[in-house]
DNA sequence: AACTATTTATAAGA
DNA sequence: TTCTTATAAATAGTT
């Protein structure tokens, strides 16, 4: 993507608002491409910081897939994965994979795992 | 992204599952990297065939921003993209604009137009 | 699960 | 701000 950065908070307004639409962009069209090939439903929420949402979704209504989603039982649900993104985060502070490589391949398995249930 | 595919569905379950799960994690960090670099809130949901569904979103909990959305005014949803994308391939179809070029950068240009008011 | 050739996304710059 | 470009990331097909 362009010049290498890290991705954090952009502090330059201009230039977050420029980032933001250019990636909202892109997601939408993966979101589409990825509900086209694989015959997938997929909703979307994006909140801009200026009180407006985009949304994507490939039913007629949004309140469709959100009610799908409502329904389905939990134990169906890939889901907290901001929580176990932090818990592997931690588990990067407790150092006990001393090279780097090996670090980020175990932490790679980590969240695969999450996912494989599809 | 590798060998020039079309974007349709693809046919081959197999296929379509490998598919599935390596455009769904690139979704997944697209969404967390957006949110982080510019600092905004997203939610999105994906439902596999099978069944299950995998949720990504910013807080705490999906319904927390499920109900943001609810109470976001209607002239703030920059909404209906799906319908508003079908009626710009009706436009392709009424061939008003003859030069290619043209006519893309005209469509590329309606596209944004939707996107404008971040 | 890993590789790699190729396409797509995108950070900067004009 | 729109367009270009250099570079990084995503990914289809392969092993």
């Amino acid at each position: 993507m362009g010049r290498k950065i890290e991705i954090k908070r952009i502090q330059d307004n201009t230039k977050a608002q420029i980032t933001f639409s250019k990636r909202r962009n892109s997601l939408l069209k993966k979101a589409k491409e990825i509900a086209e090939s694989c015959d997938v439903d997929v909703a979307f929420l994006v909140f801009s910081r200026s009180g407006r949402v985009t949304e994507f979704c490939t039913q007629q209504r949004m309140e469709d897939l959100l009610e799908r989603y409502v329904n389905v039982p939990v134990d169906k649900r890939l889901s907290h994965i901001k929580n176990v993104q932090a818990k592997i985060e931690k588990l990067k502070e407790l150092d006990v994979i001393p090279n780097e490589d090996d670090k980020r391949r175990y932490l790679d398995n980590q969240l695969s795992f999450i996912y494989k249930n599809v």
